[in-house]
DNA sequence: AACATGACATAGCACCGCTAGGCATGTCAA
DNA sequence: TTGACATGCCTAGCGGTGCTATGTCATGTT
């Protein structure tokens, strides 16, 4: 299990940068990113239903109810300016860090 | 400036990863990965002696005040068993969440 | 003497993450 | 048809804590 400081810093990179490839819902977002890390981060509804609504308060993203094929309705999330340059953002300090501790750890910051 | 939740996720690694090279001091580790990064990590003496604290409450590093030439004291910070386990938990924790993201921004673990 | 820098320390509270709980609907087996 | 489970969304409330603001003391410098 993830620490909660390490949670709490890759959810909004990783909220926008799923849903710069295509928009989606927040049920689906978790079980999206648990696979995406081999069942590594396991987001609970809770910490992530406030995070998306801070995110659409920030303007990063929007949300549209739809109507699944079955009827039932989904809040769909979609990216939109702001996140994207938010993303933009948060790329550049996860990399700051990263190549330090990669410099640390004696590994090329560039691969894997 | 780093978001406050990377600084927070950041900072146990960080001291653990400079300290298994050597031995340090609280001052001297802010100077030491402000260069590492660039500028781009700013700790303050406030945020990094409580986590010192902690740390050495939790096992991962102990202290010793040592004279410097000078005279003056300082309190080095050396690592220890736990702290080098712990070490190793926090890098896997944040390789999880790094090659995660890598496959988001489509990163090729061999470019480069 | 006065000031800058080095070096350590922590009280205190504003802030907030997330647990725990709630609601509704679809589906599938018994 | 019923109830159990998965899907899917939501939030009150508070326990825990990060870090600003501040203090101390030593050494070096002007």
């Amino acid at each position: 299990m993830l620490s909660k400081e390490l949670v709490a810093a890759s959810t909004v990179p990783l909220v926008l940068s799923v849903l710069a490839d295509d928009e989606n819902y927040g049920y689906a977002l978790i079980q999206q990113v648990r696979e995406l890390s081999s069942g590594k981060i396991e987001w609970t509804e809770g910490m992530l239903y406030p995070v998306l609504h801070w995110m659409e308060e920030q303007g990063m993203i929007e949300s549209e109810w739809k109507a699944a094929d079955s009827g039932r309705k989904r809040k769909y999330y979609r990216i939109c300016r702001e996140g994207k340059k938010a993303l933009q953002e948060e790329k550049e300090q996860w990399m700051s860090v990263h190549t330090t501790l990669a410099k640390l750890w004696k590994v090329n910051p560039n691969s894997i």
